[in-house]
RNA sequence: GCGCCUGUAGCUCAGCUGGAUAGAGCGCUGGUCUCCGGAACCAGAGGUCGGGCGUUCGAAUCGCCCCAGGCGCGCCA
């Protein structure tokens, strides 16, 4: 609603400019400080004042006598030293959300059920069908998320990064894109190594043994500390480290042997933990992306041609990096235009200077003739844009969580009935956190170096920091603190040492903490509604702590925080939705009224500074697409949650103003109830976007 | 050394395509509570927006230089 009357505007301002000064320019619109000023306010004649030499009061006032009636504005005015205040048509506004209401009812209910992603498709559909008239023109988008090294517990970093991915499909979705979900599992990596190295040379097991083991419910704690151990062993002797990881990475990826037969049973089944993980908090992912599959299908090799082919990559003679085929790294910024050949020529001549001009410079094979991660990832990324000539088998994975369906990649044999998961995406989104910013430079270095520019351009690093703990918290858990890192406002997690927040024992703790509470308001609740309320309340928690941080901010993470309820939290906005169904519950036996709000009285009872109050929540409800905008334009979650934070405390203050059921003016009982409705739906909405369920009672 | 990010109220953070008295949560102080559920609401105290220079009618926001902190720069991922 928002959006679309400030779209409104800043056209018609834009045209009545042009036409009437004969000057394009960009409309700058914001929100005034106060509602008494209006709903959106330019700065625009500032600007023109410097181009016309001319007073911004005067071209304001101009601009305001000549703009015309523009739909959905009541009036513009020039307060200020010059600024032009726009008003909306407030009974036009409440008219419009009203319809909007009574429309997204029939096309959107199933759209925020909370366990039901596979009712996604059909939601989306539906959607796509209502709002962009080019049904199937839009292209696909992938979002690559999670994507943990599949041999240790997810750890609270993990969530960070998985609850970030998954809001951003949902916020793309709701906005008409068809979104596919990957998740990356680097099945072959050193990572995996270790902890196979754990079990058979450090604990002596068998494969059989291990596999027994892989079946128990807490596999992946146990290789999380398994893990830890390894890095430990491995730290004690560096050259029987090297030896050791060499021989069974090498063996893992050619996929013979013990150590890849254990090395499959481990990632597999910390797979299915991870899978486990994210489905409580309502993850899901549409296809699991598999190295192996990366390695065995030639995907590498013919990224690899296509690199050497190009000039894009060279074969270093010389130097430290001899016998290795690199990457030379320029300063990308107005460069992308170059040809391959003069890229070529100055690698060359890098090639020969001295070592500082090198260092730059990526390897992309080693001068054993293996290959990076980041020359993987460079195949992989071809791949999402089809641009690689090649794709995946494709198979359901086994252990999908119950009424699921996740497809994996195999190079066994093709499921024909599988999704077209490699028709080639539009855009792609890699959540991966702010510390690999230079790899996914140089993937995206790549890319251009082959000519894809345009892939290159639309390789979007949905970049995030890292997720901390304060030092109390730390110590909570154990941990002995320096002195210096007990000054610090946080210590940093490590998956190497085994020291972090396991994600699945911090949502048993949030639970625990909110059945509690559940329990002692509700004691006449069944045991299974309470369960399903704690629930919501601990995934409501949880999900809007790691979104209310913009994506730059570092999260010192804190027990006492993440599982406070109040203020700006998750549930502080179920809560204001809870309030709404009490009130719907009792209406049903006192005080409702299905009566017909006309558009008169609902104007007057929004007009003056009498109705400024009921304006201001009608307006806050009517901005999710500002906010969703501001979403997807700025890759930051987070303005959802803001959203979603101030409709509901604008809610809480109307609900301490006004008492809805017991007013005795029928039309205003009507108008209140309407609006409280349309909050509740909006909120609703705005929820299910961050995954966040509003339970009926809490 | 080079590159990226951050520095805003006691604490944790918004705001940063330049614009109207710098906002929120927590904490603190005081109030609301015969109620549609207090996981709530209202009010108050609290800020040299790290520092300096510059651009501009106008800078928390843009540029440059400092200061402080973090991260990255590996034949690891």
């Amino acid at each position: 609603m928002y959006q679309t009357l400030t779209n409104h505007l800043r056209e018609a301002l834009a045209g009545h400019i042009r036409e009437k000064y004969g000057v394009e320019i960009a409309i700058v619109l914001e929100r005034p400080p106060k509602i008494e000023m209006g709903e959106a306010a330019s700065p625009v004649c500032f600007e023109l004042a410097k181009r016309l030499k001319k007073p911004p009061r005067l071209i304001a006032q101009e601009i305001a006598n000549g703009l015309g009636p523009v739909e959905g504005i009541a009036k513009v005015e020039v307060a200020g030293g010059g600024y032009l205040n726009a008003y909306f048509d407030r009974a036009g506004f409440w008219t419009n959300a009203m319809a909007e209401a009574k429309a997204g009812k029939e096309n959107g209910q199933r759209r925020d059920t909370p366990t039901g992603s596979g009712q996604v498709p059909n939601a989306e559909l539906r959607r796509e069908g209502r709002e962009t008239p080019s049904v199937g023109k839009q292209g696909k988008v992938i979002v690559e998320h999670t994507s943990i090294n599949p041999n240790k517990a997810a750890h609270i970093g993990h969530v960070r990064n998985a609850v970030l991915g998954d809001t951003m499909v949902r916020v793309l979705r709701h906005a008409g894109n068809r979104v596919q979900i990957q998740n990356y599992i680097d099945n072959t990596g050193v990572q995996v190594a270790d902890v196979v190295i754990g079990f058979l040379q450090m604990e002596q097991r068998t494969p059989i043994g291990v596999k027994m083991m892989a079946m128990e419910p807490k596999f992946d704690y146990y290789c999380w500390d398994l893990y830890a151990k390894a890095t430990h062993f491995f730290a004690e002797d560096k050259a029987r480290a090297e030896k050791l990881r060499g021989t069974t990475l090498k063996a893992i990826e050619e996929g013979k042997g013990e150590d890849a037969e254990v090395a499959q049973v481990v990632a597999d089944a910390i797979v299915g933990s991870h899978l486990r993980t994210m489905a409580r908090l309502g993850i899901y992912y549409d296809l699991l992306a598999r190295e192996s599959e990366i390695l065995h299908l030639k995907f590498w090799d013919r990224a690899f041609e296509m690199l050497k082919k190009s000039g894009a990559i060279q074969l270093a003679t010389s130097g430290k990096m001899a016998g290795c085929w690199i990457l030379p790294w320029e300063e990308e910024k107005k460069e992308a235009s170059k040809t391959n050949a003069e890229a070529a020529e100055n690698a060359e001549g890098a090639e020969k200077s001295e070592d500082e001009e090198n260092t730059q410079d990526k390897i992309i094979v080693r001068s054993n003739g293996t290959v990076t991660y980041v020359g993987k990832d460079i195949a992989y990324q071809l791949w999402k844009f089809g641009l690689l000539g090649k794709d995946f088998h494709y198979r359901k994975w086994p252990n999908a969580s119950e009424g699921e369906t996740v497809w994996a990649t195999t190079s066994g044999k093709n499921d024909p009935t599988a999704p077209h998961f490699g028709e080639a995406a539009t855009c792609v989104y890699n959540v991966i956190d702010a510390r690999q910013a230079y790899l996914q430079k140089v993937v995206a270095a790549g890319l251009r170096a082959l000519g894809h520019g345009e892939a290159a351009e639309r390789s979007i690093h949905l970049s995030y920091e890292i997720v901390a703990l304060t030092p109390r918290c730390a110590a909570e858990m154990g941990y002995e603190l320096t002195p210096e890192e007990a000054k610090k406002p946080y210590v940093e997690v490590s998956g190497r040492k085994g020291f972090g927040v396991k994600a699945d024992d911090l949502l048993d703790q949030l639970e625990a903490a909110t059945i509690a509470e559940v329990q002692q308001r509700h004691p006449n609740m069944s045991a299974e509604e309470q369960r399903r309320t704690a629930h919501a309340i601990a995934v409501g928690a949880l999900r809007f702590f790691l979104l209310k941080f913009t994506r730059t901010s570092i999260i010192a993470f804190d027990f006492k925080d993440a599982l406070s309820f109040e203020g700006e939290t998750g549930p502080y906005c179920q809560y204001a939705v809870v309030r709404i169904r009490g009130i719907r519950r009792k209406g049903v036996e006192a005080g409702a009224t299905s009566v017909e709000v006309t558009k008169e009285s609902a104007g007057a009872l929004l007009s003056g500074a009498e109705g400024d109050g009921l304006w201001e929540l009608l307006v806050a409800a009517g901005s999710l697409d500002y906010a969703v905008d501001a979403a997807i334009g700025t890759q930051e979650p987070a303005f959802v949650a803001k959203y979603a934070f101030q409709l509901a405390q604008a809610f809480n203050n109307f609900y301490h103003k006004h008492h809805i059921l017991s007013e005795g003016d029928e039309q205003k009982r009507a108008f209140l109830l309407r609006l409280t409705e349309l909050v509740e739906a909006q909120l609703v909405r705005a929820l299910g976007l961050m995954g966040i369920e509003a339970p009926e009672k809490m």
